[in-house]
DNA sequence: TCGTACGTAACGAGCGTTCGGTATGTAAGC
DNA sequence: GCTTACATACCGAACGCTCGTTACGTACGA
């Protein structure tokens, strides 16, 4: 049934599933018009009549990436403050197989996104909301006294999200020496180490 | 004087210059034998004189990244312990010029890596060194009572190569908020967080 | 009958690579 | 001490291929 009208967006979203495969194990470099066709055994042609130019799959396959990214399955946030924080950071974390496709994706879109200063932007913009999502969590455990009073959220902020990310490129370099677990212990030292001697109250 | 021979390597070394100012803004992506041909205003013929294929060009691109590091100026290491783990992080922190244009290459890298069975393995490799080149001040810091005598330095070295590493991807995207005394004020909070309540001894 | 949904085939550009030609030096023969 | 022979260094043009893109043809449903 070639013109049945309507699933337009059920195309484009298998057009998205084989962008996705491409993606996991080519990476950036390797996404091609061709290679999108093949891997859901297609035509060029029957691409470019859902995205008219490869600057546009591309735009979709960012899109793509950060929709998965937003709408992927999280774990629940327990509480406020340092429980909170090691939920979202478990959830970046790359312990699932969908997970690590997804880091090696992000990862992957750096070399892109070094290149184009716009592209550059939105991952600077990226980082500073993450930031901004994690501030809150940490005033919270400051206020309640998870961390020492002294403690800067801002810079905190920063530092764990430089800690999980660069772990993240570790594991995925290295997924035999970073099993879930060991992930999961590194970030509970590392949020222990923040934490300071003992929380002293509540 | 064109068949001047001897000075073979002068001129590999003339085309690595041109290779590392193209990767410097282009990326692995953009890394193409007309563009280091006019990077240094030669023709591609002259480029395939010394290396005979692109895959043997990227090869000593990769091998350009590695020994540029490697040799690059580093502080003095003042001592061993902490002091001696700072001034290494320091060391790879994007602080200058150089330092920036480096990590971008290296970030960049990691799309061929990710993609590439054989410079996956390399770069986890060069991380399982670096962890263990660390380990030995943490080591040292703890003998020291610079940390906890609880501190396992296998997962702190991981934890300091996971937050300088991603301390660099955040400050190369956005150098602004990350400015050299930023990365070296979070560095030191870093540090001081790993360290503990306060040093109880020496 | 018309418009949408494709496949097929081809285009031009850019890629890595190859090839012939032209200098320029060194080495050998007389 | 010339000339000849040969290797090296390099350019310019071209090859074959793959890329993104376009044009054209066809089949189906409304």
């Amino acid at each position: 049934m070639p013109p049945a009208p309507g699933d337009r967006e059920a195309r484009r979203q298998d057009v998205s599933e084989a962008v996705w495969r491409v993606l996991a194990d080519k990476g950036f470099g390797g996404l091609t018009l061709r290679a999108v066709a093949a891997a859901m055994g297609v035509s060029t042609g029957m691409l470019m009549h859902y995205f008219p130019t490869k600057r546009a799959l591309v735009a979709h396959a960012l899109d793509l990436l950060e929709r998965r990214t937003a709408e992927r399955p999280r774990r629940a946030r327990p509480t406020e403050g340092l429980a909170a924080l090691r939920a979202m950071l478990l959830d970046i974390l790359p312990l699932t197989a969908d997970d690590t496709a997804r880091n090696r994706i992000w990862v992957s879109s750096w070399d892109l996104a070094l290149a184009d200063e716009s592209l550059g932007r939105d991952q600077a913009d990226r980082y500073t909301r993450l930031r901004s999502a994690i501030r809150p969590h940490l005033e919270a455990a400051r206020d309640h006294g998870e961390l020492p009073a002294t403690a800067d959220p801002d810079q905190l902020a920063a530092t764990a999200v430089a800690f999980t990310h660069g772990l993240v490129v570790q594991a995925l370099f290295d997924p035999a020496r970073f099993p879930p677990d060991a992930q999961t212990a590194l970030l509970d030292t590392f949020l222990a180490s923040i934490a300071g001697p003992a929380s002293p109250s509540a």
